[in-house]
DNA sequence: GATTAATATGCCTTGACACGTATATTGCTA
DNA sequence: TAGCAATATACGTGTCAAGGCATATTAATC
């Protein structure tokens, strides 16, 4: 599942929001969200695998948190697009010569 | 569909890139792209009602450019993860601005 | 080691959507 | 207005993922 199908789904992103928060428990996530607990935790497999969050034990808990990190993949994405409506051509020439580089 | 879905089609995406090479007729994406041209034009259906493109008549074509301001969604949406990878609270405070006016 | 708590996985059902073929629509041209 | 070109819509089919329920796993405690 590539990094757009991950976000795309919108309980997966209400476990992002709510990441942004604090760290939770599967636990915790399942009372925010209008869930069953199988289903939070085959989302956030999901996120796991796709590199948002990551999981640390903590007793028979486990506590995600996020990964800011994969986020920068998306803005790699948006960034040529952000150059068109920001009308900044400086973006846009970045995107390019990283283009030029590969 | 919301915006996330739209983009998380990989044809739609082919399609975003080939417009931030200028724009293009129907025909043109059908040619970039190894899909029908009934399928290429649902896709842009669905680009165009997410406000991500517009269509300009041409005699009997409709030129596709992109419509940039509707990128700027996810750039809002990313704004207070990109504040977390970046350590810049800065971006985290703005975006918390922004909650308190609403 | 049995019990309980917390989380993960298996299985199945259902709904959404991407696709192609066929056809309708729109607009130009002769 | 007949015919052709370009694009859009209708319809049927197949795939895939999200959901819940049931169950397995992992970890603590008694």
């Amino acid at each position: 599942m590539d990094l757009f199908e991950v976000i795309a789904e919108p309980n997966r992103r209400a476990i992002l929001s709510a990441l942004l928060d604090g760290n939770r428990s599967v636990g915790e996530l399942v009372d925010e969200l209008p869930l069953s607990q199988p289903t939070v935790s085959k989302h956030l497999k999901v996120l796991r695998t796709g590199g948002f969050v990551a999981a640390e034990p903590v007793a028979q808990r486990r506590m995600y948190r996020l990964q800011p990190e994969q986020f920068a993949e998306f803005a790699r994405w948006l960034e040529p697009y952000r150059a068109t409506w920001a009308g900044r051509l400086d973006a846009l020439e970045s995107h390019l010569d990283d283009m030029e580089d590969t």
